[in-house]
DNA sequence: ATATCTGCAAATAGTTTGCATGGCC
DNA sequence: GGCCATGCAAACTATTTGCAGATAT
């Protein structure tokens, strides 16, 4: 059955399609049209945190025919797989968003409590105190999540003004 | 109307039932038993991180008459008044615990994935990182929550032996 | 060929809300 | 006395699951 695929032109999003395909196969998975479709939809929102029904909308575009069970079971799968991250800001919803191949670096999020910008910023300041914490503790720490809340810079000058 | 009150025997307790009233009353909210009965089950079980259910649960053996709704209205209003702390570990149910009256210091949680022992743990390593953060990205940071998963000091044990 | 995946609809789980009654200030 | 808070049940929302048919390998 053909399909259609979204337009590429993108070196990256070609390597991201690989390493979609090979993880997949790598655990058992099979490589679905939904599932890429809705890994494609992810990495042409970048920087963006979507819910899960967003996704769907966005998808459906693509493919009218894609459900929304199907988008949550995918979601939760690439997230399991590594392919994309899981982002909770206690308001009820999950949100996802692509994951950073480039870097080894496990990126944060600065949240605007007066515009509700999310804000993912890619740093390495934790990897000293993720040391710090497992000497002190004896933590063996394998992942951390870092949240900041706060006002964001574009935010503080309206207000300023 | 009398009502049972949990025998304090506690400085600590006293302290706290204190703020609890101050901080109802300079707020406008009204002074009730089930407001200070969730309150004290928290407080009598500093460390753990209970769900809306389990404090449900603990609140009736105290005053069976007190309906689920409203142990999620107070835990809600104590939240925002700042005398307990949410806690979101992503597996679809929030978490409420006593804050640290002592100190300033947020304190974080070490979650092995092992066990699933939550460790709350004070810290003020983070003050450094966050004064870093708001210069390098020009945010205002007025609060962080912060997560550390991986394996705990008794977990790691067994797995040596 | 066959085990996995999908779409749909129904089920579930946690949380919220409307409303009449009860209790604090 | 007035208004906020409570209890109950019903409503809601996000997410999960069962199942029959479709699809990838």
């Amino acid at each position: 059955m053909s399909q259609k695929i979204i337009e590429l032109g993108d070196e990256l999003m070609i390597k991201f399609v690989d390493l979609y395909e090979k993880t997949l196969k790598e655990n058992g998975y099979k490589l679905t049209n939904q599932r890429r479709v809705v890994l494609e939809t992810l990495y042409n929102r970048v920087g963006e945190h979507l819910t899960a029904e967003e996704v769907h909308q966005l998808v459906k575009m693509v493919n009218p025919e894609i459900g929304l069970a199907t988008v949550y079971r995918t979601l939760q799968l690439l997230s399991e797989l590594g392919l994309i991250d899981k982002l909770n800001l206690d308001d009820g919803v999950v949100r996802y968003e692509i994951g950073e191949m480039e870097t080894k670096h496990r990126h944060h999020h600065l949240i605007c409590e007066e515009c509700g910008t999310i804000m993912g910023v890619d740093d390495d300041m934790l990897d000293a105190l993720e040391e710090a914490f497992s000497k002190k503790y004896g933590f063996k720490v394998t992942d951390h999540v870092v949240k900041f809340y706060g006002v964001c810079k574009s935010c503080l000058q309206k207000q300023g003004s």
